[in-house]
RNA sequence: GGUCCGAUAGCUCAGUCGGUAGAGCAAAUGGCUUUUAACCAUUGGGUCCCAGGUUCGAGUCCUGGUCGGAUCACCA
């Protein structure tokens, strides 16, 4: 410390100050603030200019991983390389037979280390994953690629130290065990060295040359518990995905499964429709009239036209456009916004699919349905059967069944009910019940303006909803494509807006004019997809399956009065 | 918005009847050349969420507030 020259430390120190006058002045939150200070991060911040000492730039730019497998190895890669899985299996079918604290022979160890080192040396790189466990001159760590783990183990005799001012090995006796000592939990280094088996039959590196990559300056989630706020784990997503890496131990899927299973299914569900001739869309998120459904939008402006813009409720008025134009089969699966309350099953940025087939009605449409929801299912969770809090719901049987005949289904005929009473009777009585995946289906027609009416009822819309475990998860129907009653249902919907209805639906003039092109007959459908991932991954609440749910911002005490974003 | 629950060391949590602020992990220092929740020894670390009140004395009791969770009502 004293080394080092007083010009530096007053430059040092001018410097600080000045940083931190100017982010007063400009009221941005200084850089110490946004981190905690507190002994671990100044440990850690200690370690930092000491390894920048070692071994130059402590944030180099790159670091070439070995190809055994072909293309450049992650550690999971490496470890589902055939010679190194084989050999592992067999370390592992040892290890079976032994008992409780025993270890493997040394002939047979020996055996398999002779072939893993003929594979030659391996380059690996990632995250400590746990603390270094250091036993006078030689030391054990386990490092991450996200996924799997791999142990290596560093020798002090037997290492190098790489710089990243050359790239090449410090010609220093004990400079790689130097930098080791201030490796901390978290940390990203690279590793060059042969593949081993320890003597509790556990697949390592033996480190021969060891590169600093980038340093953790935060400490590392508790590796037994993980991170148990709930709202940090989901306002710092990348810390609650780093905990569920590292956590040793966890019940139900970790956070990295949860999301890994949400993106098996989107691309499932993307598989599915377009091996059935299905073309992806992309329609507007900005939209002048925020219509197609009935809810609160969020307002924004536009500048330079000068007008207010809505963000999308739903895009199904634009996407049944498309099939006016002749997009016979179209979908898009993105983001609806909704103005309304946050709960456990509503997010206001919420994924939602929206397909629509021509020539097709409401009952193709549940058939459809089953089927691309039964294949989804299983490729995302390999069955169809799921586990959700406790109850069994099966996805190979649905239930159709009429809103009227749900309603007086546990006793009493329901007859002489008005629209209204119906539909409030059903969510009250009825739609926490449905547990098993169920078409309620013969909706009352004043609550579907967009839907065709039966031609048996013309009271009853050819309209259906998705239940499961009490949740609505999809809702679809015959698309009404005559222009004149459509507008006539428009007029109706701006009356009730008028008494007062916020959630009305608005009238949209140019789809009005699309549908007077002529539409093919059409059904159509949208599912919740953040609902049904809940259901897949056994999630209680729709901010665990959304990355980063919708938040309160946080307050900082910097900004706190001078600023509150957004 | 209503109701219920919670906030204590960097993390996970104890804290009895109101009487000196605790553990494990993490950190620092030393030891240890095949460990694995490594181990052994030593050390440091607290605005007990905030404000007020009761009391000789408050982490603990009371009132108000902030933040979070669960739940109910509206929305998918």
């Amino acid at each position: 410390m004293h080394a080092r020259p007083h010009s530096f430390v007053i430059v040092r120190w001018w410097f600080i100050l000045n940083v931190y006058a100017i982010s007063k002045a400009m009221s941005i939150t200084p850089f110490d603030e946004i981190i905690e200070q507190n002994d671990q991060t100044a440990a850690r911040r200690e370690h930092l200019e000491k390894l920048r000492e070692l071994v130059g730039n402590p944030y180099p730019n790159k670091f070439g991983r070995s190809a055994l497998s072909g293309e450049e190895d992650t550690i999971t890669r490496l470890l589902a390389h055939p010679p190194v899985a084989e050999i592992n299996a067999e370390m592992h079918a040892i290890l079976a037979s032994l008992g409780e604290g025993e270890r493997p022979p040394a002939e047979k160890k020996d055996a398999l280390n002779e072939r893993l080192k003929a594979l030659g040396n391996v380059r690996i790189a990632g995250r400590m994953a746990v603390p270094p466990r250091v036993m006078g001159k030689a030391a054990f760590v386990h490092l991450s690629d996200g996924i799997s783990r791999l142990q290596v183990y560093v020798r002090k005799q037997d290492a190098v130290a790489i710089s990243n001012a050359t790239g090449e090995a410090i010609d220093e006796e004990g400079k790689a065990w130097e930098v080791f000592g201030y490796l901390d939990h978290g940390d990203f280094i690279g590793v060059e060295g042969y593949l081993f088996i320890t003597n509790t039959g556990e697949l390592s590196v033996h480190v021969e040359k060891l590169q600093f990559l980038a340093k953790a300056m935060l400490p590392m989630p508790d590796k037994m518990h993980g991170i148990a706020d709930p709202e940090i784990r989901q306002r710092q997503r990348y810390a609650d995905l780093i905990a569920s890496s590292l956590q040793i131990e966890h019940d139900g899927l970790t956070t990295r499964e949860v999301f890994e299973r949400r993106a098996k299914l989107i691309s499932s569900i993307r598989h599915f429709l377009e091996d059935h001739g299905y073309i992806e869309v992309e329609t507007p998120m900005l939209t002048p009239k925020a219509t197609g459904a009935a809810a609160k939008p969020f307002v924004t402006h536009h500048n330079a036209l000068d007008i207010d813009l809505y963000a999308r409720i739903a895009p199904e008025l634009y996407l049944k456009r498309l099939v006016v134009g002749g997009f016979e089969k179209v979908y898009e699966l993105n983001r609806n916004f909704r103005n309304e309350g946050i709960s456990y099953k509503h997010n206001p940025e919420f994924t939602m699919l929206e397909f629509y087939c021509a020539y097709m009605d409401v009952n193709g449409m549940m058939d459809f349905c089953e089927e691309l929801l039964r294949q989804s299912v299983m490729k995302a969770t390999g069955g169809l059967v799921i586990e959700y809090e406790g109850k069994t719901i099966d996805f190979s049987n649905f239930r159709r069944l009429s809103m009227a005949d749900a309603v007086s289904e546990p006793g009493a005929v329901a007859t002489g009910l008005s629209d209204s009473e119906l539909l409030e009777r059903f969510e009250t009585d009825v739609e926490h019940t449905l547990i098993q995946p169920t078409f309620i289906i013969d909706f009352p027609k004043s609550i579907s303006p967009l839907s065709k009416a039966s031609p048996e009822n013309p009271q009853i819309a050819e309209r259906f909803e998705l239940f499961i475990n009490g949740m609505e998860v999809a809702n679809g129907f015959s698309e009404l494509n005559d222009p004149r009653e459509q507008y006539d249902r428009f007029a109706d919907q701006m009356q009730a807006r008028e008494r007062g209805d916020e959630e009305a639906m608005v009238l949209d003039e140019d789809y009005i004019r699309a549908l007077s092109y002529g539409m093919p007959p059409a059904a159509g459908i949208g599912i919740g997809i953040d609902r049904l991932t809940m259901l897949l991954t056994n999630k209680h609440s729709i901010r665990d399956v959304i990355l980063f749910p919708h938040m309160r911002p946080e307050k900082r005490s910097a900004t706190e009065d001078t600023e509150s974003t957004e």
